[in-house]
DNA sequence: CGGAACGGCAACCAAATGGTTGCCGTTCTT
DNA sequence: AAGAACGGCAACCATTTGGTTGCCGTTCCG
């Protein structure tokens, strides 16, 4: 909860938000483009409401959602920044694997 | 520790692994291709062998490192297959947000 | 053989996490 | 105006996590 606004998180955080099979099935509800209501999206778990917030919220602190109240409901809408974010992380991870094979390959070859 | 040998976890597990700076800088390092002993990896770090330990345990047990005992030491090697997987995983998430918009779009445009 | 490097194991600890319940304020609907 | 839906807040709880220290078994090297 400590209202990193506009910008990115560290990919830790990101990680850490995705690590969890809840949060990971509440983002890829959402990944659909709908905004839903925190009473929606506990509908349909067999978890508290309040259970259901706390997980919003972490994945809020990441973000990979916002959060926008309207009338009495707060709809909490996808973000695909910090996403595209991670998986950049791990393409660069990749590419030092490959780079690193491809210099094996080419020293062994002589 | 729960020996999960050669199947990859399911994503959560992946990314929780991830979820963690000290964890992440681990595995970038190891990315390079080289295994490395535990006392190496604890080298430059601030932490105890035996964090540095926890930590790679946990890599393992996500399938991210493999380890090798050689002599009286344990190497750890990267392994890239479930770094793919969170990326597959990640890439999975983005299309479907793009597919939503797209749909959006042509909907908007009549 | 004897010491030093490398690590595994266990106990322990504080803080974070994932979950619950209860209560209270708003906002909508009738 | 009354009641129901929606949610925020706080307290509380058990478990996990991230870290420590101490000790003991191997393995290497002189």
């Amino acid at each position: 909860m400590t209202e990193t606004v506009g910008t990115i998180p560290d990919p830790a955080v990101v990680f850490a938000a995705l690590g969890d099979t809840t949060r990971l099935s509440l983002l890829s509800r959402l990944s659909d483009g709908h905004a839903r209501s925190i009473a929606t999206l506990s509908a349909d778990t067999t978890l508290t409401r309040q259970a259901v917030t706390k997980h919003l919220h972490v994945l809020q602190d990441a973000g990979l959602v916002a959060c926008v109240r309207v009338g009495r409901e707060s709809r909490f809408a996808f973000q695909p920044e910090p996403v595209a974010a991670a998986r950049g992380y791990l393409d660069a991870v990749s590419a030092q694997w490959d780079d690193a094979l491809a210099r094996l390959r080419a020293f062994v070859e002589g």
